[in-house]
DNA sequence: TTGTAGGCGTTATCAC
DNA sequence: GTGATAACGCCTACAA
């Protein structure tokens, strides 16, 4: 039926063996052999079997990506697919497959990624996420599984090669940027604060408020979902306060959209009211009314590095750890004003 | 090194192909040598290579996702996203994997896809895209490689499943939205018209015309790339005409948005100087300034409805060929004004 | 420079 | 019910 590398010697008079050392384009095979053979494969229409290829080979040239949830819910927020455009690049020029994590639940995910992994479907693994006391970043360690993960590692981040901003000098900036305004009551929304993002660009909020000499307010700091919805959320109960604040850091452009939503719907004005740095800098800061001041974190590129450490590292397992700090910057557009006591 | 079906056989005192079975579960093991094999297997922790039994099956378990141009470029359009999103789910319940193709060039593309399909990488492949004399087409249907499209196939559509909106229908009632408000000079900014759903989509735009006894002016009638450049690009030159039109239909919710940034640019207002329907009901629609009109065409089920074609396809081979029509719908925002003389 | 043979980890077809 | 054994299609020593 399927035409193989045994039809293909036997037509050019040859082994086997001799038709995949000229795949392999090996230099020990003349010229004259390998012109005759290419021919043979060319009038056969003979194509190699990735999957006989990769038994042998125990390599398969597949890249995993797994995201922090289902697809169906991570595809929601720009970030991913931004991500993902960055790696598809990278992989395309090394001729690198990829191929998607498909779970709901946290444990699906892990299991799938193991069953990838462990059926070897893939080379290595893409992590586009980073939380803390990850099941599954402990499993790659123990393992030795080749992965590079797209933010900072929680443990052993020294050990573990990975692609990431300064999330914590980004969120400094952010919330500097707001109180070089005049804001005194900035409010922090993040998400969920397992993930590392969260927890830095939080500190470096923090940390900004306390070197202004502002004061750190539980009640300022919000946690909820990657999401439109997660914005929403965090602005009421926001509002709901008895001395709101006046300008907001918001850890996603997608949150601040919610975030948006919830003040349009309250008749609050911005930047008049309220005033908000975000963070991604997809198009929906650029399109969202007001455009939003958001920090570019060069997503594209975040994909992009980390996947040309990864396949860096599958072929060299000795490859050593790298620590890539992908740099930031401030765009500003017409979410902050001054605040007029 | 790595623990396979025999060492799980010695462990458990049986045969290689008594652990297979074990693993397919097979009714003709007695359930005490079950218990036993599968003890094994928890003990040496053994996880079955999926490469090695596609190998042995002819099959493995994964689905193609094929896209218009490289990921790169098509990820930029929130349609992308939300397509795989919809195939994700599918998929997911019926544990397939997914892998996407990475080409730049269309003849890449083309031959990567030929290897996926070839190189046994994947049981079968969904084109995301359906375009006029498509190479690839001809080679799945040539080749019988299990495929569905999402949209319309340009020849031989009845004899390829796919799933698609009915585009004629969408244009026409989007058109005839306008005309409803007045407008007699209406453009339409689409996509290539190698793209099916652009041709479809004319058409409808073109009888909805006829049918009011407007005219069909071919300098009305534009075709960019469907992204925001290809909307600026459009509206710069319908602007440039002597009698710009007053009313848009754009086939795709990014170029829409190219669309009204170039109004805004040239201090046009939406809806009052021009009114504007669009296709796709992203996000952009509900965000953009004005919010826009938009015809919903449920890209999720699209992608969900495919994936459950392209697997009932691949389980079985003589799965009759179908056609699935996803309803849309007109979506009313603020971007349609009445036109006044 | 090229051929032979064994192996990659499973599944499937026979036997028993 | 379970065990040999031959595929699946390719790669790679080792020979020649």
């Amino acid at each position: 039926m399927t035409v193989t590398i045994k039809d293909v010697a036997k037509r050019a008079n040859v082994a086997p063996s001799t038709v995949s050392r000229v795949i392999a384009d090996s230099p020990r095979i003349s010229e004259k052999t390998k012109r005759k053979v290419r021919e043979a494969m060319k009038e056969l229409g003979y194509h190699p079997n990735f999957i006989a290829r990769s038994l042998a080979n125990q390599a398969t040239q597949v890249i995993g990506i797994v995201m922090p949830s289902a697809a169906e819910q991570a595809l929601q927020n720009p970030f991913f697919p931004e991500v993902i455009r960055g790696i598809s690049k990278a992989a395309h020029e090394k001729k690198y497959a990829l191929q998607m994590s498909t779970g709901e639940k946290e444990v699906e995910i892990y299991e799938g990624v193991v069953d990838m992994l462990q059926g070897r479907r893939v080379d290595g693994v893409i992590l586009l996420y980073s939380r803390i006391d990850d099941k599954l970043m402990k499993y790659l360690q123990k393992n030795k599984f080749p992965f590079v993960v797209i933010g900072k590692p929680h443990q052993k981040a020294e050990q573990i090669t990975h692609v990431d901003n300064d999330n914590y000098l980004a969120g400094k900036e952010a919330t500097e940027y707001l109180i070089a305004r005049g804001h005194e009551r900035i409010a922090f929304v993040g998400g969920n604060k397992q993930y590392l993002v969260t927890v830095d660009r939080l500190s470096g909020y923090e940390a900004a408020l306390k070197e202004a000499g502002l004061p750190y307010r539980e009640d300022y700091i919000m946690h909820e979902e990657f999401l439109q919805e997660g914005g929403q959320e965090a602005m009421k109960e926001l509002l709901s306060l008895a001395d709101p604040p006046t300008a907001l850091v918001v850890a996603d452009d997608l949150m601040a959209l919610g975030v948006l939503k919830t003040l349009d719907e309250m008749n609050l004005r911005v930047p008049d009211d309220i005033s908000i740095v975000s963070f991604n800098n997809t198009l929906l800061a650029e399109m969202s009314s007001p455009p939003l001041t958001s920090v570019d974190i060069h997503i594209f590129q975040l994909g992009y590095e980390a996947t040309k450490s990864l396949i860096e590292k599958i072929s060299n397992p000795n490859e050593p750890v790298k620590r890539i700090i992908i740099p930031h910057r401030i765009v500003e557009r017409l979410s902050c004003g001054c605040y007029q006591k």
